[in-house]
DNA sequence: AGCAAGACTTTTGTATGACAAATAGGACAT
DNA sequence: ATGTCCTATTTGTCATACAAAAGTCTTGCT
C-alpha cells in the first residue's frame, strides 16, 4: 500500500511531505477508532514496508504524533496509543482528522457545547482588556463580514471575526480555542450548503458584539455572544439532515 | 556546549531521551525570548554542533517543536518561529516551558484568568452530564483531598479532583484544560509555601461542588466552583511576595 | 520446586554519510 | 527594468550500522 497526495478542501491536491502524508494516515486512523487507547501500534519497520517509505520517515511522523499526545514510544515495547483525555484535541491536526471521522452533527453538537462555554467570557473579557489596535482588527473584520459577497467571503471573514476577538481577551491560554472556531464555522457553513438566508440577522448579532466591545461593556458583550450562539444553534438544528455521515 | 540531565519536580533527575532534551533546551530558548516570532533559527547543523548531538537527534526535537506549533521548517528558508498564535500553549510541554521563564505572580494571574472563564461552566456541565463512574471518581477524589498529610497529598488529590470534574463534563474538547489546571495549582502550593490555613475552607468549597454535581444542580455547581476561584484568588493576592521571579 | 541472576531478543534511539527536492536570491539575457 | 535561469543552501529522505532499553527466557543455585 502506497500513500496518496493530501486531498485538501476546495479539492486541490497538494502532496505534503512524506512524514506528514504518513502522520496524517496514520493519525486519521488512530482517531478512527482503528487503534484503540491503550492498543499496541506496528512498529516502525513495518509502518515502513505498509506505506513504502524509510524507517526515517516513519519515526518522523511518529515524533509528531507522539507530541499532539497521540502515542507513547518505548524500546522493546513498541508504540502505544495514550488515552484519550491525553489527546492534544485543540491541536489543528487532530482536531481536523477528529472532525473527518465524525458525523457533522455530532461534531457540531460538541463544539458548540465548548463555544457556548468559553466565548461568552471571551467576549467579557475582550470588551474589558482589548488595546485600541485589536479593536480596529475587530472592526475591520465585521466591516468584511458586512461585504462578503461569496460563501468563502462569509466564512474566512467570520472566522477572521472570532480570532479578533479571542485577540482582544489577550490571555495566550484561550488562544487554541480558535481552531474550534474555525473549524466549527467552516463545517457549519457547508452543512447549511446554501446560501444562508440568515446572514443578515447574524450580522445584526456581530455587530452588537463589536459595539459591546468598543464600549467596554462586559455584560454586554456576554450577552451579544450568548444571543449570536443561541441564533447559531437554532440554525444548526433546523438545518438538520437526520443522520447524513460525512 | 553539551546538554545536561532532565530536572524534573522534587529534584530527581531523569535522563530523558537525547533529542527530548534538545526539544526542551530549544523550546524553553523560543519561550523565553531569545528567538522571537518571525525569527530564523539555526539550521540542523548547526543546532548540531551546539548540543553535540547528530542531526537525527535534532530533526526529532525539531520534528516535535514543529507538532507544538512552536517552529515550522521549509527547505532552503531553514526553521523559523510562528506567531505566538499559532503555539500551542494548552501542550504539556509548552506550558510548562512557559511557566518556568514567567515570573509566578504573573502566571498565576493569567491562569486563574482562564480558569474563571472556563471552570464554572465546566462544573455546570458536569452536574448535568456525568455518569455515575464519573461521580465516582470525583467524590473518591475529593475523600483523597480530605484525609490528605503531605503537600503532596494535597497537590495531587486537588489535581485529581479536578481531573475528575473534567472527565464529568463528558466533552473532549475541553480536555486540554486539565493542563492548566495542573500546574496552576502545583504552582499555587509550592507559592504559599508553609502549610495552608485556608485547607479546611478549601476542602467545604470544594465539598459543595461534589454536592452540587451529585444533585445534577448545574447552576448551584457553578456557583460552587466560582466562590472555591474567589477564595483561590484571595490566597493569590494575600500571599503575594512583590516580584520574586521564580 | 522455587526463585533470582544473567543471557537473549525485540524495538526504539542515535550516528553517519549520501543524495534528492525545494527555493531564495543572484546572475544573466532581453 | 524585467523576466528567466542558475546556483547555493537547507531541509527531506534513504540505507546502514550499532547502542540502549526492557520484556522474556534460561540457567543455576538453594
Amino acid at each position: 500500500m502506497t500513500i496518496g497526495t493530501d486531498r485538501r478542501k476546495s479539492g486541490k491536491v497538494s502532496k505534503a511531505n512524506l512524514h506528514a502524508r504518513i502522520e496524517r494516515a496514520i493519525g486519521e486512523r488512530i482517531l478512527g477508532g482503528e487503534f484503540s487507547p491503550g492498543a499496541a501500534l506496528p512498529n516502525e519497520a513495518a509502518w515502513g514496508k505498509t506505506y513504502g517509505a524509510s524507517r526515517t520517515a516513519v519515526r518522523e511522523a511518529i515524533k509528531s504524533l507522539t507530541a499532539k499526545g497521540l502515542i507513547q514510544s518505548r524500546p522493546k515495547i513498541g508504540s502505544r496509543v495514550e488515552p484519550r483525555s491525553r489527546w492534544n484535541m485543540l491541536d489543528r491536526d487532530v482536531f481536523s482528522w477528529h472532525r473527518t471521522v465524525m458525523d457533522r452533527k455530532g461534531f457540531l453538537t460538541s463544539t458548540q457545547e465548548a463555544r457556548r462555554l468559553v466565548e461568552p467570557g471571551i467576549a467579557d473579557l475582550a470588551a474589558r482588556k482589548h488595546s485600541p489596535p485589536q479593536l480596529e482588527r475587530l472592526v475591520i473584520a465585521f466591516r468584511a463580514m458586512s461585504s462578503a459577497k461569496t460563501m468563502t467571503e462569509m466564512v474566512s471573514s467570520d472566522v477572521e471575526f472570532h480570532e479578533a476577538l479571542l485577540a482582544c481577551a489577550n490571555n495566550e491560554l484561550l488562544m487554541p480555542f480558535g481552531i474550534i472556531i474555525e473549524q466549527a464555522l467552516s463545517t457549519l457553513f457547508d452543512y447549511t450548503t446554501q446560501r444562508n438566508p440568515h446572514y443578515q440577522r447574524a450580522l445584526k448579532l456581530h455587530e452588537s458584539i463589536v459595539r459591546a466591545v468598543a464600549a467596554a461593556d462586559g455584560p454586554a458583550a456576554r450577552d451579544a455572544m450568548l444571543a449570536l450562539l443561541k441564533d447559531t444553534d437554532r440554525v444548526i438544528s433546523a438545518s438538520a439532515p437526520p443522520d447524513k455521515r460525512r
